[in-house]
DNA sequence: TATTTTCTCCATCAATTGATGCAAACATGT
DNA sequence: ACATGTTTGCATCAATTGATGGAGAAAATA
């Protein structure tokens, strides 16, 4: 019987399933998050069927709910994995441009962040599509947006504490991710509008976003928030 | 038998299904449009049944088939008509701010476009969300973005024949629209994070993009494009 | 009024959806 | 080999989806 055994901590007690997870990328549960996160950026909560993930994983649905249950569970948990995904590549953003004058700050800030995240182009679709449709129901999970805002500000110079970020800050802050993230997001509708290939739009993407912010953050620099 | 009616053109002949809504606002067909352009703003295409446009206009689904067949068709309409709304008022601005130095017309700009779309936050939800789950699903009708974007182009001054806009102008004018309209449309998932009220946002809406959008484009004006 | 056309709703369809029960397969330790 | 717990997939469920046929009401036409 299962209380009978005593011999220690049974590990994944308090552990997660995102965390149990990640612990080995090549189990089933990993597998699944994979897959769902893939179709979820790409067509959004009610746009994605438990199918189509049991589907692309190779697997039956039963094995699919068994692993993660409810359906929005697995969509909470593929929002979790990308929205820390996205944490550390911000900390790695900071190690790069601390200490460095604001506009370069910014410049290599843009830059870093339009390969990262247009190499995994399903992140800005997944957060976006979260929010949107978000916005207005309520029983879907949704994506923590504050604390990323939270610590852009303060890598970009516009706050010092993260508890005393006024909203102006915040506001800019969002304007540039926004950018950013609709530019990655939208980029097979956009580029045609452009009139850009693939390789030239991330550039073109760069150049505008560089265009834009550089100088309002500039110029905005000593103003008082 | 109706090939007996010779008397004359039957003017719905030629007439596009959302041209015959819109000369009568309170016939069935126009009053399913603008529920469902309200739903599909809300929830998208997929997060929308026919049987709540239905019974949001208060008739069986039925009905709603006979006036426009398919959803996608329903769908469609729209996003015309939605396109039309925004041309026009793009013209109505247009007017107001020719002639005008560029810093002006870039405030007025912003404020008008801020105050029309936010009294209308169907449209943003609508064209955001067809053009984000659209980038990747081919089968659901599309917004028809090119032609606004070239008409903001020329009207900023960054463009003088609207055969030739460069790449760089595009992208400018989409990432100030994008800006704007995911401060529209994300307002409920955004003012909260901001920290601000209802009225309070609008404004810091308009503060954060005059900010980051006038030094950009004062900047620039003289630059080759 | 009679007839034709336009409109509305009920009942129903097949397909798809999220979700589960159960038995067989697999692994793991004794 | 045995008993244990863990995975997996088949079959199935009720609910919901987009969509239609047909009967009758309403409106227009004669």
């Amino acid at each position: 019987m299962f209380w009978d055994r005593f011999d220690g901590v049974r590990d994944n007690l308090m552990v997660t399933p995102l965390e149990k997870a990640r612990r080995d990328p090549n189990s089933m549960k990993a597998r699944i998050l994979d897959s769902a996160r893939k179709l979820f950026g790409e067509n959004g909560y009610s746009g994605t069927t438990t199918r189509m993930i049991a589907k692309a994983v190779g697997i039956d649905i039963s094995t699919l709910y068994y692993h993660w249950g409810e359906k929005a569970d697995l969509y909470d948990a593929v929002l979790m994995a990308t929205q820390e995904g996205l944490k550390q590549q911000l900390k790695n953003i900071e190690k790069v441009i601390h200490g460095k004058p604001l506009p370069e700050r910014l410049e290599i800030a843009i830059n870093m962040s339009c390969d990262y995240l247009s190499q995994n182009p399903e992140i800005t679709n997944l957060i976006l599509l979260n929010y949107f449709t978000n916005s207005q129901n309520g029983d879907i999970p949704n994506f923590n947006f504050i604390d990323i805002i939270s610590d852009i500000a303060i890598s970009m110079g516009l706050a010092m504490d993260k508890d005393k970020i006024t909203k102006q800050a915040k506001a800019r802050v969002m304007a540039v991710m926004l950018s950013l993230f609709n530019f990655i997001a939208g980029k097979k509708f956009l580029s045609p509008i452009i009139g850009a290939g693939s390789e030239e739009y991330l550039s073109v993407v760069k150049e505008t976003l560089n265009f834009i912010l550089i100088p309002a953050f500039i110029q905005g620099k000593n103003e008082t928030l």
